[in-house]
DNA sequence: CGACTAGTTGAGGCCAGTCAATGTTGGTGG
DNA sequence: CCACCAACATTGACTGGCCTCAACTAGTCG
């Protein structure tokens, strides 16, 4: 395991298969206006590139943490995409987040020092793992940053209550229909094609998240591409008419 | 409206109803060990006691805050308890969160500067407001005090994700039996019984928070009563066999 | 006392789950 | 490079848990 640019006042994670000490910084980030770096000073972003202790790969299938491991960082995601899954006592499991690149990792493990979830990647992928003692202290002093930290946490929030509201009020096929319109954002927002994309989840995989089952995803993209809202080739997705996808939302039934 | 015991940097929220200045402080409150105020000095509390523009009443069915309101307090709620719910664009609504003495309000607004979700008091009620602004700075200068706020926001993220577990792969009897043994708790963390306790909420207001209808609520109760683990009188429980309904919760179907 | 809200209970229907068979895809090793 | 296998995905038939609609009861407040 490489050494970090500073003395490491934290250890490094324990579940990280794949260790890379990367070539790049918050200033050269791509991720840098969606992560916790938006609108910093290069004086200040500088600080925060120097406490992050390591920049890891993460292989596909591997888990970036377990749930009941000790929290000590956070993390960034660099480049790829990963789920979070709570793991109930009875064997249950439910995906509560998919997690893209400048989205922030671990905020559940800050009220007890233990991660709740665990989180695992989709695909290969690069994270930044933020100290946050330090990155607390390093907010003491960077008000911007501090309102970051404040934001990535409350927008968690906000995202979670959304979910609340999916999994609460709405139709299996109003959940996939959102689903898909809100990735369809968050691809547009990384300069991506909002109306074209591959999913990386298995349906089984977004059959947890909107609390159904892997068939009636399945049904359901059959069903949205027969009425043609949607081209559907196995994981890859082509939105055709995303006004009427909208519409199939606002439908009170 | 009377004037807050500074002079009030941040205007007093226009939804409330009943305001009245309480002579009340933290280092009194019976909630100062639920609250932010945990584990401060008292020259920390006394800090804390002095940011509190208001200390308000709300009456049973008025709103704290509605979605959309701008995000300039957070409330700690006193006495008393609140509904926390999602209004969806067609009218749906979704309650998110019932919330009790101690708790905090008002965290879904950090990340926009305007509540996402209404807080609705589901009794007469009393709550403070803490100013954002003043409590991020003196947060600044509190480790503790930061420390407790970073805890409260990150146990809203688990508390959801609790819920989004329930809602996306429970049973209309498991999401029950889980609501009435989470109450159980809180209720026991407070001081009072954790057997016998009166509900706050209407058949509808449960069956919105669990994601059910209130017929299957009304029916779920009688049933419970039948089989000897519940005795229900209207909104007063009282649970006859805990460990039986936490059995009920582990069974994988 | 009447109007209203909250709660209970029943009958029947439907959406999504379950079980099962089959098709497709992608990674691996010969 | 292709054959193989396992994982992933689709589709059909049937089931059942929860919803819908509706009637009725019990409190509450003016």
């Amino acid at each position: 395991m490489l050494a970090g640019r500073l003395p490491p006042a934290v250890p490094a994670t324990p579940n990280v298969v794949s260790i890379h000490e990367l070539k790049a910084h918050c200033n050269s980030c791509s991720m840098r206006e969606l992560c916790l770096s938006v609108g910093l000073e290069p004086e200040a972003m500088r600080q925060l590139d120097e406490i992050i202790t390591s920049r890891t790969r993460i292989k596909k299938r591997d888990r970036l943490y377990r749930p009941g491991d000790r929290f000590t960082v956070l993390y960034a995601i660099r480049l790829g995409s990963f789920k979070t899954q709570l793991l109930a006592e009875d064997g249950r499991e439910q995906i509560t987040g998919y997690h893209m690149a400048g989205e922030i990792l671990g905020l559940d493990g800050i009220s007890d020092g233990h991660y709740a979830c665990q989180a695992v990647a989709l695909e290969d992928s690069e994270v930044c793992a933020l100290p946050f003692n330090q990155l607390d202290e390093l907010a003491h002093d960077l008000p911007r940053l501090r309102r970051n930290l404040y934001r990535a946490i409350s927008k968690d929030i906000c995202r979670d209550q959304d979910m609340m509201l999916l999994l609460g009020s709405r139709s299996a096929e109003e959940r996939l229909a959102l689903f898909l319109l809100n990735l369809a954002d968050r691809y547009h927002a990384r300069g991506y094609s909002s109306s074209e994309f591959v999913l990386r989840m298995t349906r089984e995989e977004i059959a947890s998240y909107l609390g159904l089952k892997l068939e009636t995803v399945s049904r359901l993209f059959s069903h949205l591409q027969e009425i043609g809202l949607l081209q559907v080739q196995g994981r890859a997705i082509k939105l055709l008419d995303p006004t009427a996808l909208k519409q199939l939302i606002g439908h009170v039934r």
